[in-house]
DNA sequence: AGATAATTGTGAAATAAATAACGATAAAAA
DNA sequence: TTTTTATCGTTATTTATTTCACAATTATCT
């Protein structure tokens, strides 16, 4: 029995599986029937090189003078994320971003299904966000194993973040999609996508500083000149 | 005149600047009075190295033996960003996002202030979303200059993201926060920041996709052997 | 006070990612 | 049909980022 342990899987690297999301976005949006590295570069706002550099690690290949098959290159991608299979969520805390969560729309698009929301508030409980009744947490590991439940989505309050993701865990998630802004401690062969908007409201606030420093100093060399 | 143009601002590179936001995170969340960049790493899982390397970019400095000051690595993250300034904001699309990042709790820590929310659907301008009232896109020059707004949080749906995007600008809006999934077209001196959760949601879908193969694959070996 | 241990800061080496360069191919034009 | 042109796939080069290695420093211990 040879080799086994060791077999590398093709990773593709994180900036590229990144650059391929917004391909695949450009690509739902686009009318026509084939499209170059060039437009898909310019669109989303990068280079052709980069474009197709990215694609080879798709099987999808362009035709030189036509440019890449969009409808191809569109379901290569679909199949990559998965969009096609409808996968059943769960999401814990009825809060307002709970609230906005369940009623966003375009998530169907993408082959998420909430089938069921929790909160540990009792007052919540039986009432409605969208369709959906608000479900006490004991009932979790119920509603996991009749729907075949993979992902759950947390927005709760931080503090209770970390409890919940252990309930989650325990009742057999493997993908987490957290919202509250802090990092979950979990096993393995759990996977967790932090979505903390506070963090990206700090990039804003960065640039803005950076900014400003500038202003200053052109003034500066204003007055010396 | 000597080169003027040039003079290279030592910008922080992008990887770095996200593992500072979480350290940034870290430290308030963190009681003690100093903290070692073995333990930094540990927290947001990353290597000591990589935390010390990261923290060249910034003024504090470590003891060895002892760590970096918890307050003053603090404090010069917060001036990095730019937290401790209030920075004032308008959010357009008064729909259900966008009734959740008025009632987000935790933007004031990040001096974040809405101070008006804007929707062309002439049924909800006046009705309240927390204490604000939803006031008609004709105010938005008169609030931006009033209040000196710099930032702009767009919540609409795609269709119309660009429209507002392109309203806002013409207003004096620097800063733009999209929740929209769609690629804005904005001049150079207009920073986009994207939160696009489709987008998060490919990762975790990508993820599932991957598992499943491996499972697959498991399987099929242990049918060979 | 001197030895020991922990932990830093940083330059060098290794790895990863982006960009450039270019031959190959297919469509369009001559 | 031949030539030209646009565009691809891929290899080479450059740039960016991470990891490694280790001297320097400071607290703690003997």
């Amino acid at each position: 029995m040879p080799d086994n342990q060791d077999r590398e899987p093709i990773v593709i690297p994180k900036p590229t599986l990144d650059r391929l999301k917004l391909y695949h976005r450009l690509l739902n949006e686009v009318e026509q029937k084939h499209i170059s590295s060039e437009e898909i570069a310019q669109r989303i706002g990068t280079n052709a090189e980069q474009v197709r550099k990215d694609l080879t690690f798709l099987k999808t290949m362009g035709k030189p003078k036509v440019g890449y098959d969009v409808e191809t290159l569109r379901q290569e991608l679909e199949e990559l994320f998965g969009v096609k299979k409808t996968t059943k969520v769960i999401l814990v805390g009825a809060g307002h971003l709970g609230n906005a969560l369940v009623n966003y729309p375009g998530f169907e698009n993408y082959g998420i299904e909430i089938v069921a929301v929790f909160d540990k508030d009792p007052k919540k409980i039986g009432s409605f966000i969208g369709e959906l009744s608000v479900l006490p947490m004991q009932d979790i590991g119920r509603v996991v194993k009749r729907f075949h439940v993979e992902i759950g989505i947390i927005c709760v309050p931080k503090e209770s973040a970390q409890e919940v993701a252990e309930i989650l865990v325990s009742k057999g998630i493997k993908g987490i999609w957290n919202f509250a802004p802090t990092r979950l401690i979990v096993p393995n062969d759990v996977f967790v996508v932090d979505e903390d908007m506070t963090q990206s409201l700090l990039t804003l606030k960065h640039y803005l500083e950076i900014k400003k420093k500038k202003i200053q100093e052109s003034h500066q060399n204003a007055e010396k000149s």
